[in-house]
DNA sequence: CTGAAAGCGCTTACAG
DNA sequence: CTGAAAGCGCTTACAG
């Protein structure tokens, strides 16, 4: 058969009943690091088992989560694990339900379904805590998407301040803040701002809880363009430990978390879903705040 | 029928004749930035025509790329974008031919095999003439792979040297160097075996050719640690123009390369093969070498 | 043990 | 215009 150059087409055999060993994978930006190395856990982890990562980027537009939702109906995928959700949809909750979909990272909708995630929450108020009990006492917080009240982070993060005896500054919080460059922007629209005279600093943060590393760099390298000393006036606070927090100078504080086993688990669980078996229990996604130098 | 939550099976759809609209994406890392955003590119063009990208990483296990192209042939993917090919076989450069697979990026193979890629040879030229020009006399040329002879980007490197009347050190090729953490222990390394007294010195490089950002900056934050000042005593020359080359301090000095552009023609290239459409014309794929900080 | 038939779920061409 | 049948390429269960 090798001679004769024949190969089984597969679609038939699919066809025959045994799925097509797919999962997609919906992310937002594979371009952002943090979705690089989830969707890097989850091939490895469905690799291992015979089956196929198929990484699945809604760029944020609800019409292409649609789309690949529609994959899953139609049987393209043999499942789906969604490390975003922008549609929080009757459809989708039932696809949970079902174990056709499963959700990890991040879901800001409001019904109960479950997701395999760190705590949000608490990483956030370890992160300001940290923040607060080094002296820093005007915190900014800024995020990628849109201001949403079922933000866990934030919750964190407003517990923390509160604890601590202080209010939030509602002109500190950014949101849309999704790149490297929106990042650097927004520090220099800050420090442009800044008024004359050693007492005008009150009108500025002293501190930036950032969701995200990538943004964080970019701050820090908007902070040196400026002359925004880091961290004797200004802490950057990063987010997910990515490899760029150990490559900037100073080296970015952040708040690891565990990539991997997220990956790893919202693999395990999905396949377990699919053939029927126990869903595996999924281990402690701790976090850790990673001291470096954009803090003091 | 939404009524009856009922969904045509799309597998059973592909088996009537129409393909399954995937193109594998053959990659080694998808955590390594470059080919983020070169999948990105190519999910992008693809999308836009109705076809959907499947990332495949390759790990550089040439049996992973054996069961990708054994994917092809069994007809779940309708063509199969390789930018990292480890099995120079008579297979792959037959499907190649046929317009099944199209290489880009880079291909160490001996076949005259079309290729969408841009001028490494002269890329590697111009980033060491560059070093060359601005006094540097002491190169180093590191890479991710093996030594391979087909190498354009050290055969450039090496013409440079020869036409400004230099000689290469052979002590100085460093392959095998990935990661970030490759890169900084590498650095880290070669101060340590620094000999005592100005005149040492000569004993080491006074610039680097690195194949990626990612492992330059790496080798930075190792020449931070270990006291070797860039870019006085050492000059850092990346390659590809990553986010994290503007994100360093000091900056990275690199060579950009348009992925985007890459990408985008692959996926087109291979769309006309599928559809039996005359090939478009590949745009000129032009490097240029982005002065910044670590190199003077 | 071997080989022909049924059936997976569609779409298309054809008969009524 | 409507509806039943053929066929895509397999695998599995069954008849010979």
């Amino acid at each position: 058969m090798r001679e004769l150059n024949y190969h089984p087409n597969n679609i038939a055999q699919q066809l025959r009943g045994q799925g097509t060993k797919m999962i997609g994978v919906v992310i937002s930006f594979i371009t952002n690091p943090f979705f690089a190395y989830l969707v890097d856990a989850v091939d490895r982890a469905l690799s291992a088992e015979g089956y196929r990562a198929v990484m699945l980027q809604t760029l944020e537009d609800p019409a292409k989560e649609a789309q690949y939702v529609a994959m899953l109906q139609s049987k393209q995928l043999d499942g789906l694990i969604m490390a975003d959700l922008e549609n929080d949809s009757d459809e989708v909750a039932e696809l949970v339900q079902a174990g056709k979909i499963v959700l990890c990272n991040r879901y800001l909708g409001t019904r109960p379904l479950p997701i395999i995630q760190i705590d949000e929450e608490q990483a956030a108020y370890a992160a300001t805590a940290y923040l607060l009990d080094r002296g820093y006492q005007r915190l900014a917080f800024c995020t990628g998407g849109e201001r949403n009240p079922q933000d866990l982070r934030f919750k964190g993060f407003e517990k923390a301040l509160a604890d601590h005896g202080r209010t939030f500054n509602e002109a500190w919080y950014f949101s849309e803040v999704l790149t490297e460059g929106d990042g650097a922007a927004l520090i220099k629209r800050l420090a442009a701002n800044r008024p004359a005279g050693a007492d005008g600093d009150t009108a500025l943060p002293d501190a930036i809880f950032s969701n995200g590393d990538q943004v964080a760099a970019g701050m820090l390298q908007g902070a040196r363009t400026a002359g925004w000393r880091v961290p004797d006036q200004l802490a950057i606070m990063g987010f997910d430990d990515q490899p760029v927090a150990a490559l900037t100078n100073p080296t970015l504080t952040t708040v690891r978390q565990p990539i991997k086993a997220i990956g790893t688990a919202a693999a395990q669980t999905v396949l377990a879903h699919i053939r029927g078996e126990a869903v595996p229990p999924i281990p402690a996604l701790t976090t850790t705040v990673v001291p470096r130098e954009t803090t003091r």
